[in-house]
RNA sequence: CGGGGUGUAGCGCAGCCCGGUUAGCGCAUCUGGUUUGGGACCAGAGGGUCGCAGGUUCGAAUCCUGCCACCCCGACCA
């Protein structure tokens, strides 16, 4: 394990051309090739969603301040980080320096920028919502959020974030804890077959909840340098935002309720989860259903007569790929070697690379190069466009594989407080251990040792044991770790 | 907001302690040529208000003061 992680983060993440850091504070600029991978896992979710019988909407950027005192701990949860609004005009300064803010164009009303949307479409589903037939609502929004963080990290903590925020509002409680726990397994699914990324689904602690949510359910991943990262979550909200807006509706009896709501939320973080959790020396490591490139074809040759004869060849072969509905690169530039471009792609972690020279035209073959295993065999050029296909799906299993065996190894399950700390200070990773159920004690360990419960899992076994910490009794194990 | 660190070419850095020619190196860029089966080589060229503002000095990237920005470690968090 790199001890220094998150520098060579950094480097990659830079080298990679995914991201830079802006001018602006803890702000990240997404380049093409890390916004195509944000595309990939927008289009996937999408899918989900609409499959759900979810539907897209978009709602304003800037939020009145009066919304948000209307549900006391949604405001005590994000007033700390909230970018504010406050003039609506510049005008050149009389002293002449320059442009300054227009005093007298200050707002009546603050506008908040979004750190999250509940507020402002529960401030819309008011008039939109009277009787049960009006019910279920569900919508999705594919959107940017600002959450002004004291200490930031690129795409894992950034001050403005891409993200998609469900909303939904329910009839009836049981429905709307349907669909809580039906989008936390949306989100799982999508993270361990598209992502190639193992997660534990589970429900959060009191203290790591949501601001103004009954439940929180999320899903964690375990990073190769030890720590865990949230990486989708989902929420109940009870009535809290129901009556926070006034939101009623009269039920088939005629009578007058508080509507149900959910929200559910993943972000451009997952990005960064596929970085951290699938790269290594050599850059990036895509997952084959998110890479933006699939198969790259790079041509090896000396003369311009042997490049045309390739071209001929790559670009049939290329036609042959995206016949099967695979993104193929062919990259014949001259300004840079064969080598430095076997390095290049594999900085970008595209799955597949060919490389084809006039050897390999002479005996009608081609050099297949896997990026997970960095493994290289050369095939009959007739037999590869039908081991492609087969091919990309045993890398997205190794991938998937790799991470869960590098899981399964950092997955300690331990019983008395001298392990506990002797785990997370030598090998880091998950820990499953009992808890007493209190938030003292989660408090004191957090304070303690920096590791929290990323979550209460919901499929552990019922298991007398006492507390980790308090030697109280506890009736199942719960997930810790040092996180993200 | 507390503790530490760094600001010198597009990027990465040396020079600063101990002030003194025209501020240097690697990568990248441009031109010409040779190359191309794992990040090519040679020759040449362009590119700098040394973070900003003061001060000390004959002379400041270098010393002093103030400010600003960024990074790392905490508190906060998807």
């Amino acid at each position: 394990m790199e001890d220094n992680y998150s520098q060579w983060y950094n480097d990659l993440v830079i080298k990679a051309d995914l991201a830079e850091n802006s001018a602006v504070r803890g702000c990240m600029i997404i380049k093409p090739y890390g916004y195509a991978i944000w595309e990939k896992i927008q289009a996937e979710l999408d899918r989900m969603f609409k499959a759900t019988g979810h539907v897209n909407a978009y709602f304003p950027l800037f939020i009145p301040k009066s919304f948000f005192t209307k549900e006391a701990s949604h405001v005590e949860g994000f007033a700390k980080e909230c970018a504010v609004v406050t003039h609506y005009r510049l005008k050149n300064d009389e002293n002449g320096k320059g442009i300054i803010v227009d005093p007298d164009a200050k707002l009546e009303e603050e506008l908040i920028i979004r750190p999250t949307s509940e507020t402002i479409i529960w401030h819309s589903y008011k008039n939109w919502i009277q009787s049960y037939r009006d019910l279920p609502i569900l919508i999705n929004q594919w959107a940017n959020v600002v959450r002004w963080e004291m200490r930031t990290r690129l795409f894992l903590r950034t001050a403005e974030f891409l993200w998609q925020e469900g909303h939904t509002a329910h009839a009836t409680k049981e429905e709307a804890i349907e669909e809580t726990e039906k989008m936390i397994n949306v989100y799982a699914e999508f993270a361990e077959n598209s992502m190639a990324l193992p997660v534990i689904k589970g429900y959060k602690s009191a203290n790591e909840r949501f601001a103004g949510a009954i439940d929180t359910y999320a899903i964690e991943a375990l990073m190769q340098d030890g720590k865990a990262l949230q990486a989708g979550t989902s929420h109940f909200l009870g009535q809290n935002f129901a009556k926070a807006f006034d939101v009623q509706f009269t039920d088939k009896t005629g009578k007058l309720d508080y509507v149900w709501a959910t929200s559910w939320g993943l972000s451009t973080r997952m990005i960064g989860a596929l970085i951290m959790a699938h790269s290594d020396n050599k850059g990036l490591v895509l997952p084959p259903k998110l890479a933006p490139i699939q198969v790259v074809i790079v041509p090896i040759y000396k003369t311009s007569e042997q490049l045309e004869k390739l071209n001929e060849t790559s670009e049939k072969i290329k036609k042959d790929l995206e016949k099967l509905g695979l993104s193929v690169k062919y990259d014949n530039r001259d300004n840079n070697t064969p080598g430095w471009k076997f390095a290049d792609y594999e900085l970008k972690g595209v799955p597949v690379r060919l490389a084809i020279g006039p050897r390999d035209l002479e005996n009608k073959t081609i050099e297949v190069a896997r990026r997970d295993t960095l493994s290289k065999e050369t095939i009959s050029i007739d037999k590869l466009v039908g081991h492609i296909p087969g091919l990309l799906d045993e890398i997205q299993k190794n991938i998937y594989n790799k991470a869960f065996n590098f899981r399964k190894e950092n997955t300690h399950y331990v019983n008395t407080w001298t392990e506990f700390n002797e785990v997370l200070d030598n090998k880091g990773g998950f820990i499953m251990a009992h808890w007493d159920g209190t938030s003292e004690t989660e408090e004191k360990i957090k304070v303690e040792t920096k590791a929290t419960i990323r979550c209460i899992p919901f499929e552990t076994p019922d298991e007398a044991g006492k507390c980790v910490y308090s030697g109280k009794p506890s009736g199942r194990r719960v997930l810790f770790a040092r996180s993200y």
